[in-house]
DNA sequence: CCGCTAGACTAACACGCGTTAGTTAATCCG
DNA sequence: CGGATTAACTAACGCGTGTTAGTCTAGCGG
């Protein structure tokens, strides 16, 4: 039969997912063989090609689901605002959804912010691309809330990447069973966006 | 600078921990080859082995002397200050060698954020706990202005974490022949981590 | 009940890896 | 000047890698 680049759907298929991601995560994608994650899924390393191409497609199909989810999680949240809600509330549905991946999926945002170098060129591109058009959703909302006083900010730029990364690194420290929940940490974070944000004359009635 | 490790010091040790360095940074270590770096160096992979004692040491000895100097910048900063410096300067002197190093030593910067576990056991511990003595003198610092009234923060680990990643992330995209200056950026990030510690009321009066 | 297929297996291949051995040319020092 | 040391070289080894070929078996639809 003719082996196929496509990727399979099965309960193995997402076995194999899991493994695969575990494995990127901790010691990363070079360091990562198939008969590891064919051993931890309890098959034979020839056998994983009965489910994806190779083994860069496994980290494609990851990495593509990872960016993915993140954006749509990113999407509902804003979209659960009203249209003229105030830029604060856009700010804070935005990190705390970030916040919230990073913590819930530790694994993929580990694999999506460390292993993305080991793509294919044209892989690595389409996910760049991904990751910038999700990082340009916070620069809009920061750029509005600065352009209508809600907001001040020494760089607009560097403020939105200092507020994205201290989200992303929450995927390095966080435990589940740690001190702080989920929603906790989201809220802490919400709280540091928005003093990092912060107008010295506070927010600015709105002009309706 | 200091030699911070057994293995060679001559100029093309040197030339060799600057190759190696390159590709650790760009394409991580366990996607460098020897034969790699020594091709940048102009000699064949065998030489290296005049120089270091193994792949693993060359990164032992890089990730040993960023961490050394990392540290050495920031004890410099703080003890040019004066024995009763403000909480505020403490962390202005901290946030701004923090961040002059990752901007100044991306290549090092990455290596010590990225490529940590591809270490021995023990170097991987002896690292660790450098970069965790280097974490808590920040901690500190925001512990101390929190006691005291200077700053107010809702999470004093959370915080910390929030800071020190902030500026991490400094070394994935600054380039020094872009817009900002180092000193700028220094400036930058001293405002924004002034303002996430940022107390309502404004900083107390000092009773001293 | 039978044939087809999905998905596991064993075996192996070609290649590139880190590393070692042994050798040779240049340079330093007494 | 000559012996010793340094540091480059070529050649190769043993191993582990991603991947392919070919086989076998359990289960399902007609």
């Amino acid at each position: 039969m003719l082996r196929s680049s496509s990727q399979g759907g099965s309960a193995t298929a997402d076995e194999i997912r899991l493994a695969a991601l575990e494995q990127f995560a901790s010691v990363g994608y070079e360091a990562t063989t198939m008969r590891e994650i064919a051993g931890n899924v309890g098959i034979k390393a020839a056998s994983l090609y009965n489910h994806f191409g190779s083994k860069e497609a496994m980290l494609w199909d990851l990495t593509l689901t990872a960016l993915n989810e993140l954006t749509a999680g990113c999407e509902q949240a804003l979209s659960r605002l009203s249209a003229d809600a105030r830029h604060d509330q856009r700010l804070a549905a935005f990190v705390s959804s970030h916040v919230a991946y990073h913590a819930s999926n530790r694994n993929q945002a580990l694999v999506v912010n460390g292993q993305l170098g080991a793509l294919s060129a044209p892989h690595f591109r389409q996910a760049v691309k991904l990751r910038a058009s999700y990082e340009a959703t916070l620069r809009d909302i920061v750029e509005a809330g600065v352009r209508d006083g809600d907001f001040e900010s020494p760089d607009i730029r560097v403020s939105t990447y200092a507020i994205l990364q201290m989200g992303v690194a929450v995927s390095t420290w966080f435990r589940p069973d740690g001190q702080l929940t989920i929603e906790e940490l989201c809220a802490i974070y919400v709280q540091l966006a928005a003093k990092l944000l912060a107008a010295r004359s506070g927010p600015r009635k709105r002009v309706g």
